[in-house]
DNA sequence: TTGATGGCCTGGATCGATACAGAAGACACG
DNA sequence: CGTGTCTTCTGTATCGATCCAGGCCATCAA
């Protein structure tokens, strides 16, 4: 005989209270005796009522407190991206402060756009997504307060970020000043769909590049690598090859896209029996935990991705109440480690530092 | 002039057709014509209407789309530990396989029982709890289909995990065969508010002991450290002191429970100018990512983070399903690396191997 | 005794959608 | 021409809570 599951109304009646009265024994303690109070709640135990149903409380009151974080691509790689998890650690600093749950929200697989038009959520925030990817249009197109982190701008949403360009001059300037004249940049793909948005991985090649040449370097002697994912084995695999070519033929320097990429190229190194940074100077970018760990130091672009998250937590929770929003200018800074170094004398001219 | 939300009604009236029609419109597309179709999602975006209400649907659908996980701690936390994010991982995979988005729920913080019951999800999986948290109780009031990752046990809960005590066990079986006589635990306090509860640390510890002592080993010559945190610099500090002793004072082989602790002992290792094996074996707990890549390699535990996460996931989407579940096995299985080595001669008596 | 105050509780309206049964019209068939 | 089937669309009931205006009763000052 199994009973049906217990409302506010079948607690009410057997109470011999209203709707309201167990409502109020829930969320308003102080709207009622507590003599009543006991008696509804002890009833509630007795029947297996398990309080509220949040489903249908958020509906009355129109907020779930909660917010949705859209991430690149399928979900599950953004665990596998160390400046992923840590821009999620600070989005859920943020929140849990506050009091709000976080929603993930798998972008670019099947029913995602779907996913995002279905997440129950006070306010979205969208990670470094391609801009012409379907959820950013589903996401826009919820007319839920919206934040972006990286990619992409868009009209009238807040973006943290920093400027990608400017940070890889950054990188490009100090290995001129270190002498080096013979680069490689690397790279990865950005998704299995669409290469032809432009992400924030181009930014940080472009802006490498861009520098270099403006400053005198050949295009030729500034080659671009392509890794075939965000990973430490693709960086790996895909400098093998660099890496085995004789001293005068290879770069003096190479600059990563991102750390993982970057540690992937010291295992290469090792691999080849090279030392860095005497025979090769790496930089990364991102200062993810493992950056500072790694032998030896690398050397990366840092932008305090913890801030960005928890600074992208907060402008969704301010909009959320209604506040009008600014987003906070976030200052990318080169920390100087141990994989690099002033390039071998041979391959400058003159000879004399 | 402000015209309030639209919903399923203003479509319905301004587009001259009935409120299921509009519903259908964008749930349904084969139970109306495609010309009925256009001409409602027309109107729709013409008045700004941007879907149906995810909240409104799931109270009436009876189904949120989602499953919540509920972790250690203050949530934050959580992506500090390579191992969680590692599970988080598992169960996002198989969840975004299956349609449905993951809410992240803070336990252990100021509000975080009442997050649990107020959390709008079909099933809860329980992270690595202790069995007193008030977030237990409130996960199971909430009578909606649950499973458990590590801990804690609850009856008619499944349960993914490895047995804790038995590969503790099997790494003390593993050094005593290595000759070691002397060992250390590096264990770490598991949360700020209760340590009176038993962890899966604990019987991590305990089966390492009670192994060794039960193979003649004086429980004088298993030390226990305690880090501060679970974290790499905790690791690190913690063994300073042992480190510090003349050989014939210091353990030959340490166990720490996280992969991380043993890490920092590696550390500390560096720090003291002995050599990883050759002066003090190590072994870890969990097989994180970074474990393979350390210097040297690390001997840990492996048992498949990644797989618990999945098969948590897909136990709650069978509950959810109305599948009876039960909980698999998970193996473990130690992995030997480069960390450890045979006891130095000096050390055991006999001298012959 | 009267009117004001305040604590406790009630009932109806409402949040925005979906399920389900069935009506209306088009069309084919015997 | 009646009947049956198919497609397309409608209307009512329902999901489970919260808001709000107000009712009842006891206490208290005048």
């Amino acid at each position: 005989m199994a009973r049906e599951r217990p409302t506010l109304d079948t607690v009410a009646a057997v109470a011999g209270v209203s709707r309201m009265t167990v409502s109020n024994a829930y969320n308003r303690p102080d709207q009622l005796s507590s003599a009543t109070r006991v008696r509804v709640l002890e009833v509630a135990s007795r029947l297996g009522y398990s309080g509220p149903d949040p489903t249908a409380a958020s509906l009355r009151l129109r907020r779930t407190g909660t917010v949705g974080v859209v991430l690149t691509e399928r979900l599950p790689y953004a665990f596998t991206d160390p400046g992923l998890v840590t821009i999620l650690h600070g989005i859920t600093t943020e929140l849990s402060d506050a009091g709000n749950a976080l929603l993930l929200v798998p972008a670019g697989g099947a029913g995602s756009e779907s996913l995002v038009r279905h997440a129950m959520v006070d306010a979205l925030i969208l990670c470094s997504l391609a801009a012409d990817d379907p959820a950013v249009a589903a996401a826009v197109e919820r007319q839920v307060p919206l934040v972006t982190v990286g990619k992409p701008r868009l009209p009238r949403v807040p973006a943290v970020g920093v400027d990608n360009a400017t940070a890889a001059a950054s990188v490009a300037r100090y290995l001129l000043d270190l002498g080096h004249q013979r680069f490689a940049v690397l790279t990865t793909v950005t998704g299995k769909r669409r290469t032809s948005s432009r992400t924030l991985f181009h930014e940080r090649v472009d802006g490498f590049r861009d520098t270099l040449v403006e400053a005198g370097t050949a295009p030729s002697d500034v080659e671009v690598l392509t890794a075939a994912d965000n990973s430490r084995p693709s960086g790996r695999k895909d400098v093998i090859e660099l890496l085995s070519r004789t001293r005068t033929r290879r770069p003096s320097a190479l600059f990563a896209v991102t750390d993982i990429l970057a540690l992937g190229v010291l295992d290469a190194a090792t691999d080849a029996g090279l030392t860095v940074p005497r025979d090769l100077s790496v930089a990364g970018f991102d200062d993810i935990d493992a950056a500072a760990a790694s032998r030896p130091p690398l050397t990366t672009v840092a932008h305090d991705l913890f801030g960005q998250g928890r600074a992208a937590a907060r402008l969704a929770l301010r909009q959320i109440a209604g506040e009008s929003v600014r987003a906070p200018r976030i200052v990318a800074e080169l920390m100087e480690r141990a994989s690099t170094a002033r390039a071998p004398r041979s391959s400058r001219p003159g000879g004399a530092g």
